[in-house]
DNA sequence: TTTGGAATTGTAACCGATTGCATAATATAT
DNA sequence: ATATATTATGCAATCGGTTACAATTCCAAA
């Protein structure tokens, strides 16, 4: 409980003889100040266990060099890619960042953007949770001139930058691969269709159907949330369909590897009897067995690019308003759960 | 680009004819201001679209109603989880978390410490790296009484908080178990013996081992670390050993699921020739096949009550330097990875 | 009408770093 | 030796909210 007092540049200055400013300058490395004077006052700073008082300086200068970062969900390998992403190039830059997440909530998402919007962050990187239909609580940060990047759930119509991945592309690829597997039946497991990002991957699998001649169906596209519960649902719900598909894209990876467990234990061979392409190449695509036929989503990439710009755009390098979408590379990955034709 | 002016309660004041001191202690709900004045203030202030400046406030106060937390590693389900429990805690309690990981390098931990002793944590929650050796970075923290609660990863004869399992006990459970079903001869694979965590789990490991009668040997102990390519490599050491092991227990389940894999690949049946548990009861350990038996570690409870003892410490309502450990349940979770006696 | 006390509101000094604008000190050129 | 740069430092206001203490208002009891 005997806390230790805390030192100010004013501590320092009265010892050193000199002013206040001197020392501020002198500890920013200002290049007014002399050298030996520089080094005296960084000595007896180190020496005399100073720290300098953010708050302080924060409301002085009227920013925060913090960055505020929304995600929908933290148990997910993707988002905790992005964040790695995102941390590494903000450390660089001496930024710091806060975290919060929505749990897929449009309340807690709103609830967690005010939040930042009073902790005065510089800047926003966001991912819409589930149920996000507008985004009227971003609004506070525009009115200020605040830069606000969404990355993979975005709002494709809106102004606004985003990164974000050809998400109907990849829908293409991963249904496309399955009708080359030979599949005629193909079914689809996803979540909210209002989230862009499942829109979109639908859209691309409704192009692969038409384009190879086979019909689309309602019925055949599974919409849940991706929990564990919904997975086994989603599960069964294909295994009642009558005939049975014969190939699913799933929209999520861990859905994916439920699913194939699910269906394993009511005795379906994959791929034999249903091929399947997952998403996001998680780790968990490796362990599953059969190993799962995926899309690869470069979570650190992502994280890395969307930092990048934000940081550009904030030091003045750039102008985010410029630029409204950048689109990252994704690539199908075909491992054996979708192999009906061995090579 | 135009940025909106920021109010301040000198503007509300003004507006209203009051003073700044009014306005604050309205916007604070101070009981000595007249509930009519009150209401005169918060409605201007949401009009105007008021929003406090921390930074003044903190300065002011001297504190920062925030709480630092250093882990290890962001990209395992534990440490989510326990960042669930603590956030769940936090927010209810009106309080920020910042959190700073390590990648289990001490480097980085010492980094990220010093940077949350300047942003002036008002207290931290840590989980140490894999080659902390000593806690020096830590005492910054100690000499301005700010308090430090440690879980999971600790220096158990240490002074000060700290919040675990019984990891010799869970050592002990999930060696015994396998002593149980039968194995006579069984590997364990772990991690830097310097963390407590592996070191206590080795201890439970050989107390099991001496008091079934089974000799414990070096030769049965594999150290690495957990990535995924230690973990190929862990299993190819067991795989070499004369003669193979029939039991495995495996000190994390990502790196048990990939050592079952492997394995599996050389066409080595789990578990009738190597019985296999784990440790964490992650998601994973429900999906490898076979499903793994494993150590529950609940990290949701764990980080809230890492977080509410902090708190109340924090709020005086108790005094954190009177307790030394707490001590939270785990138990073994029996899967088929390990069942070579059917029922 | 006076008065004690409760209920409200105000005054002003903080908290610690930053920075535009002097000023002082020193060096260089004429 | 004097004028002109150049270099180094100081002054003082500023950022916006908090809070100890003082001042005022209001009301009921005497």
């Amino acid at each position: 409980m005997s806390r230790e007092k805390e030192i100010t540049i004013y501590d320092i200055a009265r010892e050193l003889d000199l002013s206040a400013a001197t020392v501020s300058r002198g500890l920013k490395d200002h290049p007014a100040i002399n050298k030996h004077t520089k080094k005296k006052i960084s000595d007896l700073a180190s020496k005399l266990g100073y720290r300098s008082n953010n708050f302080a300086s924060n409301l002085r200068k009227q920013r925060t060099n913090t960055i505020g970062v929304i995600v929908h969900e933290l148990k997910s390998q993707f988002i905790t890619s992005v964040l790695a992403g995102i941390e590494k190039i903000t450390t660089e830059a001496n930024y710091d960042i806060i975290i919060a997440h929505s749990s897929e909530t449009f309340t807690k998402e709103a609830a967690n953007a005010l939040n930042l919007f009073h902790k005065r962050v510089d800047g926003v990187i966001a991912s819409l949770a589930f149920d996000t239909e507008n985004l009227s609580h971003f609004e506070p940060f525009e009115r200020k001139g605040i830069p606000v990047i969404f990355f993979d759930r975005v709002f494709e119509e809106r102004e606004g930058t985003k990164v974000v991945i050809n998400n109907m592309k990849a829908g293409y690829d991963a249904t496309k691969h399955l009708v080359d597997q030979g599949c005629k039946r193909i079914a689809h497991i996803t979540a909210n269709l209002k989230r862009n990002v499942y829109a979109e991957r639908l859209k691309g699998y409704q192009l692969a159907l038409s384009e190879s001649g086979l019909k689309f169906s309602d019925k055949l596209v599974v919409v849940d949330d991706l929990s564990e519960e919904a997975s086994i649902r989603s599960a069964k719900k294909i295994m009642a369909m009558k005939p049975m598909p014969d190939g699913i894209f799933i929209t999520n990876d861990f859905c994916a590897a439920i699913c194939i467990q699910t269906l394993k234990e009511a005795g379906i061979r994959i791929p034999e009897d249903i091929a399947i392409v997952g998403f996001n190449n998680d780790v968990i695509s490796k362990i599953i067995e059969p190993k799962l036929t995926t899309i690869n989503y470069p979570g650190i990439e992502i994280g890395e690019i969307v930092a990048r710009n934000l940081i550009n755009h904030l030091q003045g390098n750039s102008n985010i308003k410029l630029t409204n979408t950048i689109i990252i590379k994704s690539e199908l990955i075909v491992r054996e759960s979708s192999l009906k034709k061995k090579k």
